[in-house]
DNA sequence: GTGTTTGCAAAGTGTTTGCAATTTA
DNA sequence: TAAATTGCAAACACTTTGCAAACAC
């Protein structure tokens, strides 16, 4: 039996489940990093923010360990990683077709639903290439003086 | 009469023009950084490439200056910040409206005509903000064995 | 001359890595 | 107990900054 949990635990049984599902083991720190992403909805977060978030909330995992572990999500299929700023990296926990909004003053990332936009006139790659995945971003920031 | 140059000099000509147009001041290191941006069609550059280029030249201009002038030249509006990648900051000549392939294994930047692609759909900014720009990147690498 | 620009080296930010100690199976 | 994982601290890549010397006008 793993940890101080039982089948009881439902969230974290969902969470081990999950880390199960893609050959991750359900260590503590995973497992809390698990259900930090997804007990609660579609979520963008930074390393930073996350572990920030973490140990907020007393629960002790490193910051190397942190950025591993969302790289190894990533690479899992359990996160995708969006580029929409230079310096920093964020994660999304939605991994279903979409795009998104960036609010280049605050840094805030949202999900626009991917039926909400259709790209036209995609060119083919070139020669030798294939398209990997087409990345829509809107970059939003407060209104100008009306 | 600045530096060795003359009027008859069309290349440090035109490169004073732009200079001037936006109003900065003709100096030998922003000379030299305009002509290797727009003596040759449209670019796409890091600080560290471009100033590899410089140097492999001799022309001698420090990294830091690189650096200082693609922020300036961007917030002029000869250039454009392209965001593809986590790791380093991209500048592109072109300013018009265009969208990009990014060769992901070799960190290659390509534009794509602004009449290429229509993207159809895009939702309304959030309240109180408004679309800044619309960027399009498509991922590209090697086809998958055949 | 006076204000601007440059270059250096130091500092900063976000991220990755080597490795001993710890934990999982 | 063998293999995987963690945390620390050091190393990294890229970028920014403070400030004295050099330069443009």
């Amino acid at each position: 039996m793993a940890f101080q949990f039982d089948s009881f635990d439902r969230p974290f049984a969902a969470a081990i489940d999950r880390l199960r599902s893609v050959s991750l083991r359900p260590t503590r720190q995973r497992l809390v990093i698990c259900r930090q992403l997804f007990d609660a909805g579609d979520r963008h977060v930074t390393a930073e923010t996350l572990h920030a978030e973490l140990v907020g909330q007393r629960l002790r995992v490193s910051l190397a360990t942190v950025y591993n572990t969302l790289h190894q999500f990533t690479k899992a299929g359990l996160l995708r990683e969006v580029v929409v700023d230079g310096a920093k990296t964020y994660f999304d926990t939605n991994i279903s077709a979409h795009h998104h909004f960036f609010d280049i003053e605050r840094g805030d990332l949202i999900d626009i639903p991917g039926e909400g936009i259709a790209v036209n006139g995609l060119p083919t790659a070139p020669d030798g290439l294939e398209i990997d995945r087409v990345d829509v971003v809107i970059r939003i920031r407060r209104a100008a003086r009306g």
